[in-house]
RNA sequence: GCGCUCGUAGCUCAAUUGGAUAGAGCAUCUGACUACGGAUCAGAAGGUUAGGGGUUCGAAUCCUCUCGAGCGCGCCA
């Protein structure tokens, strides 16, 4: 806990203290206290809404109440110069702020761990996200997808929980059948020779590559073999072949996984006869129309599922039924499902099942992450899977940028359409806003190396009194938000929260930095004292950029 | 037809989950120290939060209806 929130803990104390002692209600009356940074400056610089929660309980007008807790309000024990009602009966809080200048040598001394809190008090929680089929390359969705997913790791870990990154592997079932029969017409074509592509085919160009690379590799060996043999090879090759470039692409893209789970793996394990044999044992399963059926409709379900074709197949829900149970039997007490908009339907199903297995469906959360438009040149690009002609997340990364394109996707909230402008994220200027997150970073790191050849250094002894000025005083606060913003963002599952705070943070600077010198070589305390802000201030901008994935250079 | 998600400045998006005068960026307009890096800063303008009704001290947020958009509604995955 930094020195803002032992302060904003203290005062909540103080202000419960004062509404007790004051007779507005009992000790365990008291709700909560809510203690905001109001919007407006002129609100001061915290605000509770204390005497209009109280309203009901007090029986009084939140005014009358708001003047009473004042009243009682001790000042001296925390650092408060002043304290304003206005409004319905909003008390304002206005900060005598030097304190904050402590934050500086503490942030230093953090270092990379700035930031990590422990609100995840260690909870074990399993995230599942991209887990695209390996038949094809990564798109614009599953880019979105990798970005959100990866940062809000990033985010749980940082604010204290133990988090495993998973992709789902989807290498059973027809689609991979379909991959197998896609390859082989694409081998046939590469030799040379009339083969039609499956009904279901996959028409994308890496299928192409995999047939000409067969054919360069192996010949005509596989013209004239047994067509089972030859297709069990081609479903192997292809799908090691496409799994592989997914991992790259990946791993590019700054996304690593800790567990690749293989939907195959369900098959032999035994795990699916498992639980479906749990499931029978609970009442859940019946058979109807030579099926076997999920009663999912007992949970809330819009109507019962087969989890068994009539041909004796499984659906694509049983062994996902197998794997949640799965993730769940690991020990996790959270699981996190990151899925595409297409998906949301689905949620219904997943939940039914883990609650018919006897666990809390609770303990699933599923955020959906809405569909991506792309614009070029004004007009929208439509994407399909048919033609191979979707816009590819190596392209997207190549033509782009990395860092760009993670903040763009961090940036908005997932649960909104998201019009992906490409102009705009490829052109280098101003219009852009990673570049000014960046560019701040880097402008710090310019002052810190000049800093270094005058011979001025922020360690040992500061004199912090020295920082004091408006714009410090924005930037301090800045700077003591980081911790918090790191908890909301992972409590709320919501990236961009961390895109918005580094904005802000970046913006302070920027505008500390116009109105102010660092280095004044008349006065070498402020200087360091200076110096020492611009470090922390650097050490804030990595940890937040590294949260969302985006790197923070020293020279641009 | 039913269900889910959504509709906020000209454009792209926020809004501390029910709080004060709804905020940023871009675009537009006016300015900035012969620049510790001008990819910056200071300011102006821009709104009936799609629309109606309701709940309460208080609504972009909750309920309801209408209009509009996207996505689902398979013994596909």
């Amino acid at each position: 806990m930094n020195i803002v929130e032992q302060m904003k803990e203290r005062m909540k104390e103080e202000i419960k203290r004062a509404v007790v002692s004051a007779g507005l209600a009992k000790e365990e009356e008291v709700p909560d206290v809510i203690l905001e940074v109001p919007r407006e400056k002129a609100h001061g610089d915290y605000s509770t809404n204390m005497a209009m929660q109280l309203a009901r309980i007090a029986k009084k007008p939140p005014r009358t109440i708001a003047e009473e807790i004042v009243k009682h309000f001790d000042q001296t024990k925390v650092a408060v110069e002043k304290i304003d009602i206005a409004g319905p009966g909003f008390i304002n809080f206005y900060m005598d702020n030097r304190y904050l200048a402590e934050l500086i040598p503490m942030i230093i001394q953090a270092g990379a761990s700035y930031g990590e809190t422990n609100v995840g008090k260690g909870q074990k929680v399993q995230v599942e996200f991209v887990s695209a089929n390996p038949t094809g390359d990564l798109h614009l969705g599953h880019a979105r997808g990798a970005a959100v997913g990866d940062s809000l790791c990033n985010i749980l870990e940082k604010a204290g929980f133990d988090v495993t990154r998973e992709y789902y592997i989807n290498d059973a079932g027809n689609q991979i059948y379909n991959l197998a029969k896609s390859v082989e017409a694409r081998y046939f074509q590469a030799l040379g020779i009339d083969k039609e592509m499956p009904e279901d085919g996959y028409y994308g160009d890496d299928i192409v590559e995999i047939g000409k690379k067969l054919a360069e590799e192996h010949g005509d060996k596989y013209v004239n073999m047994d067509e089972q043999e030859r297709l069990a090879f081609f479903r192997e090759y292809g799908l090691r072949y496409e799994l592989e470039k997914i991992k790259k692409d990946l791993a590019d893209f700054r996304v690593t996984f800790d567990v690749w789970y293989s939907e195959t793996s369900l098959y032999t394990s035994g795990k699916i006869n498992e639980v479906l044999n749990i499931l029978r044992e609970r009442g859940h399963i019946y058979e109807k129309d030579g099926a076997t059926w999920f009663r999912s409709t007992t949970f809330g379900d819009d109507k019962d599922r087969v989890l068994i074709k009539q041909d004796g197949t499984y659906t694509y829900l049983l062994p996902d039924i197998a794997y949640h149970q799965d993730k769940l039997r690991r020990g996790f007490t959270k699981i996190i499902n990151i899925w595409g908009a297409d998906h949301h339907g689905y949620i219904p199903r997943m939940k039914a099942a883990i609650e018919a297995l006897g666990y809390d469906p609770d303990a699933l959360e599923v955020e959906i992450i809405q569909l991506v438009n792309l614009y070029q040149n004004g007009e929208r690009v439509k994407m399909s899977k048919r033609t191979g002609k979707a816009v590819t997340m190596r392209e997207l990364m190549e033509e782009v940028g990395i860092d760009a394109t993670r903040y763009f996707f961090a940036m908005r909230s997932s649960d909104t359409h998201l019009d992906f402008d490409m102009d705009l994220a490829t052109s280098q200027s101003n219009e852009n806003p990673v570049y000014y997150v960046q560019y701040a970073h880097a402008r710090v790191c310019s002052i810190l190396r000049q800093g270094e050849e005058l011979q001025l250094s922020y360690e040992g002894d500061l004199q912090l009194d020295y920082v004091q000025t408006e714009k410090e005083i924005e930037l301090l606060k800045k700077l003591g938000e980081f911790p918090s913003a790191v908890s909301e963002a992972a409590l709320k599952r919501m990236p961009h929260r961390i895109t918005g705070y580094v904005f802000e943070l970046a913006s302070a600077l920027h505008s500390f930095y116009n109105a102010e010198k660092v280095l004044d070589p008349e006065n070498v305390e402020k200087s360091r004292a200076r110096l020492a802000l611009m470090k922390a201030v650097q050490i804030t901008l990595q940890n937040a950029l590294a949260l969302i994935g985006v790197s923070a250079p020293e020279k641009m």
